[in-house]
DNA sequence: GACGTTATGTCAGTCATGTTGACTTATTTG
DNA sequence: CAAATAAGTCAACATGACTGACATAACGTC
């Protein structure tokens, strides 16, 4: 044998280069087609899902979150709102603030799309093993450049728990 | 509790969903970064990798893997070509065939990205522990959609080992 | 050898999503 | 009041997808 076990080959790591690309259009397959109905594409969902999952966000937060430029944003963002998808409240302390927040149709889209997503993540986990999902966060998180991850740490905790 | 141990909540599964998006934004901006100082972009990158990794490729295998129109293979792969990455050898048994092959310099520039992206996998991979090429492999197979799966494995196991 | 099929290439137009750069408005803060 | 901040907007552009239509060369078959 080349390699050890449990040590990852050259080709090993090619292979999961190679997977990581059809894994991550095939998760993404399933929303977009769904989105596609309603008009709107993968950039309206991750607005869609972040404010979703963290109500009251600013936009400023967006910004750092999906690291696009203000006018990106604001085009899809306001789709959303024309839309009713998503509603707009100026900030109680800082009235300079638009805080951002799902209506009842933007939820139940969001909700729909999470739904689609968490099942394709949980039947590969399922497939996987017992362990699965405590090591793909591992394996995930470690993906993430480092220089990110206390952010997206903490945006993935934090994130809205109100059952 | 909520959840049992080794079974993943609810709030477990968005966390990846979310951790997917963000990994595999910062997976991509390596080779980005890269294929800009080349005038290339993303496109380029996948075509430059299949056809490294799949030497002879038929333009026709090529928009199986990719699963994008043959108009839109054509500009990025004229551009490969043209710029001397990738060169085009009719086919010996059928004439109307485009075999596909890296050159010299189309090479250097896929193993240079392909390096890249194999240190990243590598160092996310080894942060997790031991078992994690293995399991890394199985949680991404895992990911793609199960009509796929065949092809995919076909793929990702025959490519080119001559070293 | 003519004819239908296949592999590839190409022209033209559109759409989604990203970018830069410049500027406005409302509000808060020093 | 002046400066800084949060957000919005206008204009132009690049990339990488898409559809539809059509051209060319080579293969295979009747």
């Amino acid at each position: 044998m080349a390699a050890p076990a449990g040590v990852a080959s050259p080709d090993d790591l090619v292979a999961c280069v190679e997977l990581l690309f059809f894994a991550y259009r095939d998760f993404t397959g399933g929303p977009d087609a769904i989105l596609e109905t309603y008009g709107f594409g993968r950039a309206h969902h991750r607005v869609l899902h972040f404010v979703y999952r963290n109500p009251g966000l600013r936009v400023a937060d967006l910004l750092d979150i999906l690291r696009i430029t203000k006018q990106s944003l604001a085009r899809v963002l306001k789709q959303l709102i024309d839309k009713g998808f998503i509603i707009q409240r100026t900030g109680d302390d800082d009235r300079r603030e638009r805080r951002l927040f799902v209506s009842t149709k933007g939820g139940r889209l969001a909700e729909k799309l999470i739904t689609l997503q968490t099942r394709h993540m949980a039947s590969a986990l399922a497939n996987v093993g017992p362990e699965a999902s405590e090591f793909a966060r591992r394996f995930l998180f470690a993906m993430i450049a480092a220089s990110d991850r206390a952010h997206v740490e903490a945006l993935v905790k934090q994130a809205a728990p109100r059952t």
